[in-house]
DNA sequence: CGGACGCTGATTGTACATTATCCAGACGAG
DNA sequence: CTCGTCTGGATAATGTACAATCAGCGTCCG
């Protein structure tokens, strides 16, 4: 498995910009984040400050803030002089994650329908056509082009902190979903729905391509979800 | 204006675990966190770490890991070699946050009504009791049982995220809040809308039980940022 | 009048002291 | 002999002190 920075991560595209972020990798920060939502740090292991010092070549204050500002993110518990823990990214926090997406992205498709213009448009096609051509070909070409098809539509909104939500959510979801392919069916959907989305903007439908949007969100979420469980057969509420 | 800990913040009622949680009070931090939602602190100060520091008889270390972890939370701004500053807790951003939760607590709310058990409806009359006893009398006390028959609602969901979510949100809309009255047209309306939930509830409609809670909540919010406006009248999105 | 320079104060990173937790091994009771 | 408790030491988290670096800003000279 890689071990590039950026492999999993990517930057936010332009006009989405992170909450509190700092503009360039605030490294050790970026690396462990990596780490966690890619899976190479495994569930609930512990997380010990001089060890990622060490590892990443600084100090233990940067390691410090790091876990930090993770733990406020979500992604790192942290028990008093106890230290921190990986959370886990499990079935369960990958269901809450897209159910949260089913209610939010709908909302903001069904916006965007209202203003959207001829380039958006012509870029959601430009997309859509660059996804046919590579056709799964190239999974992480494709999930890049995916993102890019969403980000089109959300980053003009004005609720920025639903935006911020989105792509949190998204990079994790990209993360773990990158463990596996896709399979006949689910290509086929995706494919589908994402011309069916560009249609009912054309019409400016906007109830019915909101509607797509939440199936959409839906379907991707409950894909993930079956080969998560696939490969961790445990229950799961 | 007093300074006592927990006259914002409160402590999650039982049943939510904010996300990190140490359990009990991680000191500077929620300090900080306090001193920003409530406004102690005003948009865009400036948060110097050796002030803060030496205000709460501490070290450096604990105010900058406290610092992380709320920007890791969305209110504070760091940039790199410039420092820390507060984040706007303006219109747009209470408007951000309401329309999430308009879109959230509608879902939580229909998956309870059909989880509800009759100690559930007991307790929401209970608490819708308490609030028509005391009647906006003391603000503070409506604030809190208002918060927990919302929580009675959400407290059993198996959605930690959203539940956690909302919990944040709703803390930085009581803040906002409780710097403004109810107008008597909002009181009214608010206890209508009570006892409308629980009746749904009472009939296991969902769907109508989801609605009125969406636009409770979509009052309680335009009901804030509409006195916001009124104090800071500058145009909003 | 404008730009380079240096000063001040704050952030960022390093080293160290203190304190709490975890674990293992010894001791004692049943 | 076995199980439980207690104690001591290793390990890591938490807090303190300090050095290095950088942004902001006023001043001084060209």
């Amino acid at each position: 498995m890689g071990q590039s920075k950026s492999e999993i991560g990517a930057r936010a595209p332009a006009g989405i910009d992170p909450f509190g972020d700092t503009g360039e990798g605030s490294s050790v920060y970026e690396l462990i984040r990596d780490d966690i939502i890619s899976g190479r740090l495994k569930e609930n292991e512990r997380l010990v400050v001089s060890d990622l010092a060490r590892r990443h070549g600084t100090s233990t204050n940067p390691v410090r803030e790091a876990l930090q500002q993770l733990r406020g993110e979500g992604f790192v518990i942290l028990s008093p002089n106890r230290g921190a823990r990986v959370r886990p990214i499990d079935q369960a926090f990958v269901r809450d994650i897209y159910e949260i997406g089913v209610l939010i992205e709908p909302a903001l498709a069904h916006w965007f329908v209202g203003m959207a213009t001829d380039a958006d448009i012509a870029e959601l096609e430009r997309l859509q056509r660059l996804m046919e051509e590579n056709n799964f070909a190239d999974p992480i070409r494709h999930s890049e082009l995916d993102t890019e098809f969403h980000t089109v539509m959300y980053r003009r909104h004005y609720n920025r902190h639903a935006i911020e939500l989105w792509w949190k959510h998204r990079e994790v979801l990209r993360a773990v979903g990158r463990r596996f392919g896709f399979t006949l069916a689910r290509r086929a959907l995706v494919m589908r729905e994402h011309r069916e989305i560009i249609a009912h903007i054309k019409a400016q439908e906007a109830e019915k391509a909101a509607d797509t949007v939440r199936r959409h969100v839906e379907g991707s979420g409950k894909h993930i979800l079956e080969q998560l469980r696939a490969v961790h057969p445990e229950a799961v509420g």
